[in-house]
DNA sequence: GTGGTCTAGACCACT
DNA sequence: GTGGTCTAGACCACC
């Protein structure tokens, strides 16, 4: 977690778990660190890491039984979304962006294309 | 602009007016609106107003004549440069995150072809 | 039982039981399940099942000879009650929501006699 | 508020500030109390009264601008809705419960008719 | 002045 | 042990 960022801490765990959830990395069903555990993970709050259940649980990713824990939906199609939508989020914001500066497609594509490669070169990404 | 977003009034106009400039219709040297009339214009607090132009100064991109108003800069460099600032720190978030969700260079051509079409079509962009 | 709702998982099996008795299905003097295999029957933890026997019993409505096992109480005036007072708590809820709602009589009568025949054909009553 | 009370005093806010809008108090577009002054309206701690409007806002009833304030929202639609959906969950916990316990809608019909009349008596309710 | 975030620490109800 | 709620007090960015 970036404690200096702009993004607030929360946001920041919300997407690591999400990306954890997107690459299969966390299951329908299992079972989510406990918020204590959670905030020790990540060195956060308790009361943060407690937040961030309760956004999970209303964005329909988690939900919670009482006393025992908070676990992953079971409802696959919902986690089958999650990678689509993030990705769709970021397409959108680069495509809308990038026609704001009058970028043609094509010049998208050649873009895309020759930083793809230099990204992996400078491990920037 | 939209007052209800996260993104800060502040840096909404911070970026239309970045547009205007990689777009040409701000030119090197041109007088920009006085803060006064900056604010009618967005409909925003004068207060804001005098920021914007104190942030844009410190980028280097404007600068003040006391009693006179704030200029474009001349330095055609520092312009030019600006469209290409702005397209990359897009290409960046954009690959950065669509790698994180493992999505290979292929993927990411296609899906940019795809879309970009799709856009046009629904005036979303 | 609901292990995801708000409402405790206790509560639930009481009035679960309650329900029974007020539908005369358990009558007085019967014995109720042991604690253990009430835990089963509703796959609750066994000290949640306790729990619940703890406070049938400070309600009245149950008693417990030890070794032995915990029995409805026989004092059938207190069961002909439940049923009454578990409709009363129902009704003054509503009546005392739907006048903060500034609903009158003959709308709430309207509304139960159109809502209670929509009811039985969704099954969702 | 009741301090006292096992349901949460947020929600007991959140309710207050929906009937003030299910009754026409609160009109669209109107600017609610500033957090700190919520905080001391109903004295709070001003935390709370940020989480308030928060879920005020996930529920779409508010909106909020930065550095200005959290208003109702202007979609007339929502606000009408309210009032509708509040008597409808107390219609159905009612009914629901009510058949539990075996109740005809003759009789349903009869216990309302008689104890609306009682409360207004009683200023139970 | 406005809301937003975070920490710290407490208490509670539930399993 | 689990999450849920609340207070207190702090700091921040924004308008």
């Amino acid at each position: 977690m970036d404690f200096v960022s702009n993004v607030p801490i929360y946001i920041q765990v919300i997407n690591d778990i999400k990306h954890e959830i997107a690459l299969g990395i966390l299951q329908p069903g299992m079972k989510l660190l406990s918020a204590r555990d959670m905030a020790i993970k990540y060195s956060i709050n308790p009361n943060t890491a407690n937040r961030i259940y309760q956004e999970l649980e209303t964005e329909g990713i988690c939900y919670t039984k009482r006393g025992v824990g908070t676990f992953i939906t079971e409802e696959e199609e919902k986690l089958k979304n999650i990678r689509k939508e993030m990705a769709d989020e970021l397409l959108l914001d680069f495509i809308r962006g990038m026609k704001k500066l009058k970028f043609s497609k094509q010049e998208l594509l050649d873009i895309v294309n020759q930083r793809f490669e230099e990204c992996e070169d400078e491990k920037l990404c």
